[in-house]
DNA sequence: ATTGCTGCAAACCTTTTGCAAGAAT
DNA sequence: ATTCTTGCAAAAGGTTTGCAGCAAT
């Protein structure tokens, strides 16, 4: 739930235990997750998943995220209409959407805590930390548009 | 960007005004718009606009929402992968999504004040007001989540 | 008479699903 | 041997677009 080192072996491992297989595909979507901790979309994954597994296909990418996240272990986030982003389960924390150049930025969810109480205390609403995305203009972005 | 009373007739002026050309569909459209105050998906409008006008088509909606949200009169957000809510452009406000139940709870801006600034000043990025928008669960689903 | 707007159908994108073959255990 | 998984292809939403005809100005 707040791994900050995931690493390749236990996950493999968190699998099997929970009676999933290891296969080819899966070891190097993990590997691909591992290495760039970064916001993925399916079809980047699926790219770099096919460096490894030729033949990897979409939907077995998208079922085996699915696989993952029902474990914990990764989470996705919806921004905007485009395709959804998945990274590993790490700290909770928000995203930043440029709806301009599409870059996510992450931001400690520390920074929501008084907006999940008041909605909380106001609302009587259980904000999904996990979910957390705000759109809108990255400093690059404003300052291009400043100078066209 | 805050009229709190948008009137039919200033809308459809303003479609005019632009060069725009008001039709059966966008008068129906801006008047269940104007008429229900809420936050109505394609699907449902073009239901409601379809009891005026029957041949009306949800492409038709699209455009005429595209129309009148360059126009400044409606905004639209994306609530998870779900379809996209329109409304009149009021006071600026955010929205609650529960994921369970899919109801949009609207909450002042004033909300999420605190977080803009932060925001701005420590990662140089713009905060679009008009499509904050947080999911988790409302009261209501927690209540019979924890019944079941 | 312009020329913006329409409905229809088809295209698009992301995501999901059915299925028979293949592979991890 | 089991039974999970896979790739493929097709389907399923939501949204966009091309087009020829229609209609608001």
């Amino acid at each position: 739930m707040n791994e900050t080192t995931w690493r390749v072996d236990d996950i493999l491992d968190a699998i099997r235990t929970t009676g999933g297989r290891v296969t080819a595909t899966k070891r190097a979507l993990v590997e691909a997750l591992v290495d760039t901790r970064d916001h993925l979309t399916v079809e980047s994954l699926t790219s770099v998943v096919q460096l490894r597994a030729p033949e990897a296909s979409p939907s077995t990418v998208y079922r085996n995220l699915e696989e993952l996240e029902n474990l914990g272990i990764v989470v996705h986030s919806h921004l905007g209409r485009a395709a959804a982003v998945y990274h590993l389960a790490g700290p909770v924390h928000g995203h930043l959407l440029c709806s301009s150049c599409g870059r996510t930025i992450e931001v400690p969810s520390a920074l929501f805590e008084p907006i999940v109480h008041e909605v909380r205390a106001q609302y009587d609403f259980d904000v999904d930390r996990h979910h957390l995305a705000i759109s809108g203009v990255c400093g690059d972005c404003r300052r291009s548009a400043h100078n066209s």
